[in-house]
DNA sequence: AGTATCAGTTAGCCTCGGCTAACCGAATAA
DNA sequence: TTATTCGGTTAGCCGAGGCTAACTGATACT
């Protein structure tokens, strides 16, 4: 399995949640992305297959070494970009929409001179 | 129509090209897009249907107003957030390559702070 | 015990944006 | 004049990632 954008989000969901809430379900996930049952079912099926996560017999969800891994690399970009945003002064609000979308799509050169250069 | 993020991306192809080749043909930018004839003959259609350029009888594409505001501030947040990945130390390439992925997804604030923090 | 609710799954549809294969018409070359 | 090439279009497929509708199984309520 090659790791969408998609992907990354769900696995950070998984793990802020659980960060907050201790235990984690699907219907959680739905719930705090703003998505359909469905829509997770499908994803968590997708990232169980690719060792990214697992759910139990009661449907906790518990990520993998694999997914603890890109969840806290994604949730660590979260963090740092908007902070980054915030110092240059814009909306905390806006600096975290924006950084939840960039966090997916920038490369690991630009996030280290990023976070490198925090004011 | 709703422009995308392949949109945005297929108009700045076109401004690009018209300040380095004068004319710009479909073909040019397929092969300046890396992407297949087809593909830009689709996005011309759906471009030209809302209204953000047009082609002449002989393939020739240019940017209505409309498009050519958007192709500008593509453009305009390519060579900015470029420029400014470079300053924090990023190589010219990458940097390049990552404006060009988040160019489309940054707000029009974030967009303003780092263009007023350019060192 | 029977029913309602809740969480998860399955089936199937949609859009976006790639792709290949095949066709068309104009310009060029033999 | 005929054949090739070139640029554009059409038709149709595919994967990603949403969605709704409907089913299942377990828990909880009456």
């Amino acid at each position: 399995m090659n790791l969408q954008e998609s992907g990354e989000m769900y696995l950070e969901t998984v793990l802020v949640l659980s960060k907050t809430n201790g235990i984690v379900r699907s219907i959680d996930v739905a719930e705090h992305m703003g998505v359909t049952k469905p829509s997770v079912s499908r994803a968590v099926g997708l990232l169980r297959d690719g060792g990214y996560l697992v759910m139990d017999k009661s449907g906790h969800l518990s990520l993998t070494p694999l997914g603890e891994e890109i969840a806290a690399k994604m949730y660590e970009r979260h963090k740092i970009l908007t902070d980054f945003f915030v110092a240059l002064g814009v909306s905390r609000e806006v600096a975290a929409e924006d950084a939840c979308k960039i966090e997916h799509h920038i490369s690991d050169e630009v996030f280290e001179a990023i976070k490198g250069h925090i004011i």
